[in-house]
DNA sequence: GTTGAAACAATGTGGCG
DNA sequence: CGCCACATTGTTTCAAC
């Protein structure tokens, strides 16, 4: 992956689709002032260099029968490459997982998941993580509420 | 917000947005098996009944000078209504913000920041965390790896 | 839920600064 | 070399069914 430097404009770019991935390229050409063939070839070129590496809906998880959302931090016995390779790939999997994060520290994982209701989340603590052989602890906090970041300046 | 029960088509037009939100309507018509006319009906439905909340970009924040990336959890001294939406709305603007987590449990935030390095780490934490007269307490653990879910089944 | 036509957007080419 | 204008192709969108 190319280290190119991003302008103003590429920046500008990134900013409007990451406030709304599904803008199409005419209303970001107007917003970031470029005609929309040149803005188009910028976009073009920001997915090959993977700076954009994809897009992803905001789901309502609540009306999908997530009623709760959770943050399960996790701590392995064993901190093999082999174990947390499998550990991750096998819980990316499980429906309930939205995002899957291995971190330093204390806990190896942080797991954010939707589920129905606290009997749900009872049964995924138990059938998916403390019943593998390789975790060690296991510790759930509830979500009450997400902010997402607005903008990506640093540049 | 209405709890209007989704069925199969719904769930597969979600689904394929979830996995690329720039997909267009054509393509995900085909894929789930409608016209274009009618799967744009239900993804405006869908939209309309805020069960889609919007779109956003997967950026490389290495590409944008974000070397690093942690969870900071945060617990305050006063669980006033006041104090925690004061932290909330004011952290979230900060450039380095990518979510913050309002939680239930030990900890009442966990924030999720972008860096460009660990001096940097180091001043956001004290100038925008602890610098902060109701924190009590910061914990961040460095975040070597990010899996997202792909599907949404649970219906 | 479909089809089909008109309106609009995406995209490639060639030309300008 | 990056930008724009224009022509072509493809997509969205709305009406009638």
């Amino acid at each position: 992956m190319s280290k190119r430097p991003l302008d103003k404009t590429d920046i500008a770019i990134l900013a409007a689709l990451y406030k709304d991935a599904r803008m199409n390229n005419k209303d970001i050409a107007e917003l970031v002032g470029l005609a929309p063939s040149t803005c188009l070839e910028r976009i073009k070129k920001l997915q090959s260099e993977l700076v954009i590496k994809g897009a992803q809906l905001n789901v309502d998880f609540q009306a999908l029968g997530g009623n709760i959302q959770v943050m399960i931090s996790i701590r392995l016995a064993d901190h093999s490459r082999t174990t947390i390779n499998t550990f991750q790939k096998q819980l990316a999997l499980l429906p309930e997982v939205i995002s899957l994060y291995h971190m330093g520290g204390e806990n190896d994982f942080l797991l954010h998941a939707s589920l129905g209701d606290t009997e749900h989340l009872r049964d995924f603590v138990f059938n998916a993580i403390t019943a593998r052989k390789e975790v060690n602890h296991v510790e759930t906090a509830l979500i009450y509420d997400q902010i997402n970041g607005t903008v990506l300046p640093k540049v």
